[in-house]
DNA sequence: GAGTGGTCTAGACCACGAG
DNA sequence: TCGTGGTCTAGACCACTCA
């Protein structure tokens, strides 16, 4: 039985990788499409959906379907200090910012480990390019350790929160991340104006300090067709001299 | 303007998490679940769509629609060696190996830095639990190491390369792992028995040697619906004493 | 107001699974 | 053989965008 919405998606995907479709174009409407493809509506815009999770094309509704310009993805580097993120972020990237004071809920708890209520810092990151947005990211401190949040968001990753809290005089021992696909949040989909549709790569990052202490959690949430992440490990096991 | 698949989408995930609808029992079938509820299939299809992309249902087609048992989420995590990864194997976790010698195309040329065509070590390993399978790991050593690649696969992710590569006396200096979300391949999807909708984990991962060289490669696929990742580094920037 | 995409419906046919 | 889900169609109505 051949799945004819694949064999859409085949064609429209070369139209568009070979140029033949130019990049900002608009394509035919659906109704013209269907017809051309003597496929029914729903079948293409199915076909429009893999599309658009491939980051090929963006549907803007009462306008068209576009041929999506090639997106640097962004990527998130573990680890990697602010000044350092700060010098290689992509142009034009802007970031918005803004702090508050939170009570502890959620996952918040259990991943910064206080008990539900808990005074907390938030941070919050708002990267976007080209007006759309990039990236979403909380960064939450406990209010008990009375740092000064920084007053300006200048890496996407809030990075900036950190260099504070070792300007501080905490010490930082390890960091630990944990990687997940999901579906957004009605939240993260507004913020990030993504449908409930596309996938998020999501990391929640704890800092702990050498007494063990979490002194730092962070939620960000990337749209999975905008972005990705690195991570470099040293391996000190399988080295006689590390690196 | 209401939309109607995610009422059904939040009354049918209700009834799950409070386990009105038990765990591994059949729904109604659609047919009847679209009378219910008072929307067309297409609708209701729409609405278990999300369900399964939450891990709450899976799809059996000619059977019918099932409440899927909570899944403990399979972890892949970075920088860990063969031996500590067997031991903290999920029980019932059946690891498929297989080894075989392929030309360098597509996307390894680039992963391992080599010409295409130039020869390489295959390792695959395709990781199952209740049936179901979890992950999927293709590791590549260039054949030119003469390294001899392990009879068996013990851990899902391929560890076992490269404690063969340590041990055959290559000095591996550093790892770099690159994460992103995307749809699967054909042949993922067959392998994973996943539908091309659904989105996976993408892990690419090289290994160096001191000199520089890739000696290692790895393509890890992991099911957005039932797996997660975690990495953990040190930072040394941001400690006098480190970890 | 005209054209676009977003959502929904009713009905159809096919492939799969189990008895 | 029967019931199930997988796919597809034709048509409808609504919301958004832009002239």
């Amino acid at each position: 039985m051949a799945v004819r919405y694949l064999h859409v998606v085949d064609d429209l995907r070369r139209r568009i990788t070979t140029g033949l479709l130019p990049v900002g174009s608009r394509l035919p409407s659906e109704q013209f499409l269907a017809g051309a493809y003597s496929v029914g509506r729903p079948t293409l815009r199915r076909a429009l959906d893999v599309l658009q999770d491939e980051g090929l094309v963006e549907k803007v509704h009462g306008s068209g379907n576009f041929v999506r310009r090639p997106i640097q993805p962004i990527t998130y580097v573990s680890g990697r200090t602010a000044a350092a993120a700060e010098q290689a972020a992509a142009p034009g990237l802007n970031i918005g910012f803004r702090v508050s004071e939170v009570e502890a809920y959620g996952v918040l708890p259990s991943l910064l480990q206080v008990l539900p209520g808990t005074l907390l810092i938030e941070c919050v990151y708002l990267s976007e390019q080209d007006g759309l947005p990039r990236s979403l990211t909380r960064v939450y401190v406990p209010s008990g350790l009375q740092v000064d949040p920084p007053r300006t968001g200048r890496s996407p990753w809030g990075e900036d929160v950190r260099e504070e809290l070792v300007a501080s005089g905490v010490q930082i021992a390890s960091c630990s991340e944990r990687i997940a696909v999901r579906i957004p949040t009605r939240e993260e989909a507004e913020a990030l104006r993504l449908t409930t549709r596309t996938c998020v790569l999501a990391i929640e990052r704890t800092s702990t300090d050498v007494s063990g202490r979490v002194v730092e959690g962070a939620l960000l949430v990337l749209p999975s067709d905008r972005a990705n992440a690195r991570f470099t490990t040293c391996e000190p096991i399988w080295t006689e001299a590390g690196r």
